[in-house]
DNA sequence: CTTTTAATTCATCACCTGGTGAATTAGTGG
DNA sequence: CCACTAATTCACCAGGTGATGAATTAAAAG
């Protein structure tokens, strides 16, 4: 009695496994961090074979690399805002921001995140794209001695990736459950003293 | 010829091995989260039988609470402040918070942020001290509406989460490196507006 | 001094890890 | 139709994982 053994060989089309794993990773990224993730658990989360994972991506950091890596464009989501008077961008910031962050990306976001906070030797990946991807584009145009306006996209940063965590990570209620609007109304003036504000204490 | 063994049983009294496991948990939890972690490079790094981790600790989680748990006692931190006008409390928060994560207990906090961003298991946790712990004590007395209190509450805490993580997680410079006093000038403003300030917006 | 208790080491378990190489099958280009 | 390439599965490997139980030794308690 010959059981229904799993074909081998290629799939009849249509089946698209690489997306599959890529979404699998993004998700157990995002739920367990990096290392808490295995890529036998990607693999079966996507249904796949474990040895699919390694005829995709090199290996681990690959995949986590391919899944994670820029899960959107910041180019793009900051677009708008680059091009804004600094002294009216705050709004716009908080606005991509959020939407961002609720919008289709957010797995690939939270497991980013996660992956990349989890570790000293990741920590630089977040480091790298806060400071060159995002916060130059936040303060493009803001003026001041260089020093000063790096403090102050720091200080930028330092909010909104607080915002993220508390609203979209830890989950903090009621802010994680607040409108979009209200939250845009609560902390963009924050972040608006942050870029153009007076800080009084800046040497 | 017997070689010199490495001698079974009880050591020499003076030693204290479960000190030595505990900061090495500290510093290895702080450097590469918790899965990253491993009970043997643990007792590696403490010198030790990977054994005695087990003497010591039911396991890997109870190791991972006993290490971190309470690196500081929120409580006593947060003394001063609790019994301050909320109008001025600002800026003790701020320093009490620099002041704790610059003292010895910096390796257990950073240990305790990193395992517990890193997953959303460990999430609960932090959301628990958060809310529990901190915010409780950290807006004592202030007035308002419950819904409203707490959701300044989440404010604070999504502005300190986001300073600590880049100060002393990430690193980003220069904020990383800025004075103390500094820091306390340019955010506790933003601490007192979400704890007494005119938020215009709340419902 | 003797009994009890605690600290330490060792050998071992079953399992999971990331990774490799080959065999098998299907779609594709010529 | 045939050669080629890519997708898929399988059978492994060496090593690390958390964990357990027993043996050994010293300190503490009586």
């Amino acid at each position: 009695m010959s059981l229904p053994q799993i074909r081998r060989g290629r799939r009849s089309a249509g089946d698209h496994s690489r997306e599959a794993i890529l979404a699998a990773a993004r998700k157990l990224f995002a739920e367990k961090g990096f290392e808490g993730t295995s890529l036998r658990q990607v693999a079966r989360e996507a249904a796949v074979d474990p040895a699919m994972v390694h005829h995709f991506f090199k290996g681990k950091d690959e995949l986590f690399a391919s899944s994670v890596e820029l899960p959107a464009d910041p180019a793009e989501v900051l677009a708008g805002v680059e091009m804004m008077d600094p002294s009216v961008r705050a709004e716009a910031i908080v606005r991509a921001v959020l939407t961002l962050w609720e919008g289709p990306a957010q797995h690939g976001l939270v497991a980013f995140a996660r992956g990349t906070i989890g570790s000293k030797a990741k920590s630089g990946m977040m480091r790298e794209v806060v400071s060159r991807a995002i916060l130059s584009r936040v303060m493009a145009g803001v003026s001041g001695p260089d020093e000063q306006v790096l403090l102050r996209g720091n200080l930028v940063a330092s909010q909104t990736v607080g915002l993220i965590l508390a609203r979209y990570v830890i989950r903090l209620d009621p802010l994680a459950s607040a409108s979009q609007d209200d939250v845009v109304r609560l902390v963009a003036p924050t972040i608006q003293r942050y870029i153009t504000g007076d800080l009084d204490s800046l040497k």
